[in-house]
DNA sequence: AATATTATGGACTGGACATTCCAGAACGAA
DNA sequence: TTCGTTCTGGAATGTCCAGTCCATAATATT
């Protein structure tokens, strides 16, 4: 009996999501998402209900695909050394890209008025901390290989890393140069000084 | 005959930037700013203008400070090594305040729609380089001096820490532990892996 | 074709906010 | 004291936006 419905909700969310990275979640009106998905305000209600809901629905899809993308890198069951040269350039594709381009939206989230959002903050935490800890593994793994110094904990590496990325998309942000980027990264994972 | 202004331009500014540091611009109402100096809505237009006006004043109070406080430590007359070990210190202080911890006002200002504005992003784009710039100085007197080694350019050496330090700003912001940053911190200078 | 369900666009409500206007109070100089 | 200027608080205006309502059109099933 219904009428079917016209479009795909991940492609909507996808699209979505788009905006809020781009403009972040308090400057995305419902009507931006509107144009930018094509789909009328009402079925967006309908659909993901009020604005908060549907952030939250892009932001899981958003998690999900960096799961997807990072993680996967860092899970792989291969040398340290070859782990993290994998990981150098799934950073550096990142950043080149145009999506990168625009910042990552957990760090987005972070500097805006959204992160006092119980749900968004938890979010953001255990993403952080996922990450960190995969990397982390990775690092104890080269320790133990004799293929990286034992110098620092490797959690405290792992969150070194992890900054220094985050400053590198806010760099994105800033319309850096992307060659700027780039030499950030290596410097970063050719060890400094 | 006028009747004496009853407040410091000077104290205003300095409790507007409080404001402006932790709400951000957009979020910031001029009522917040009302509520955080105790100086009329009134008052706050005959005297500083518009809200972007006033953010701007607020800003170059803000550059200023962090001139007198960064780059008189990096142009210091000293070995390189000593003057990095000073800014090391220092980076690690303002993390650590209660101020630090809301972030810096450039990065929220990057992070922000705020950005789009054409003097904001020149100002911010001016104290990015002239923050690396002058630690690349140092880097490079460093190498010169034998006492850093010669693996990488200067610039891009600089502009890693950079990075690295705006990921701890942004670190702050997600209420981070003060001991994860300080790790962070200490990771970075002591030079990685 | 009839019906139930969904999509769509426009209009409406209520709230938040920047900015301006205005009237009254305060105060320094003449 | 009186005048000119500055302070202060409140009211008014105009804009933007989230969220809702409603009437109309579309469509899959029966």
């Amino acid at each position: 009996m219904p009428r079917t419905r016209e479009f795909e909700e991940t492609e909507v969310l996808q699209k979505a999501l788009q905006t809020f990275i781009i403009k972040g979640y308090e400057s995305t009106s419902i009507q931006d998402v509107v144009d930018a998905t094509g789909v009328s305000r009402q079925s967006l209600y309908n659909t993901f209900g009020d604005k908060k809901a549907l952030y939250l629905k892009a932001f899981d899809a958003y998690c999900t695909r960096m799961k997807e993308e990072v993680h996967s890198v860092l899970e792989q069951d291969k040398p340290a050394r070859m782990v993290l040269d994998d990981y150098r350039q799934t950073m550096k594709d990142i950043a080149a890209s145009p999506e990168g381009c625009k910042g990552c939206l957990l760090v987005n989230a972070v500097m805006g008025n959204i992160y006092a959002d119980p749900e968004v903050k938890a979010r953001v935490k255990t993403m952080f901390d996922e990450h960190d800890r995969a990397l982390a593994d990775v690092i104890l793994r080269g320790q133990k290989a004799g293929e990286l110094p034992k110098k620092h904990s490797p959690m405290a590496v792992a969150q070194m890393f992890h900054a220094c990325m985050i400053g590198v998309t806010v760099l994105a942000r800033s319309e850096a140069p992307k060659q700027d980027m780039i030499g950030v990264i290596d410097a970063l994972f050719e060890g400094i000084l």
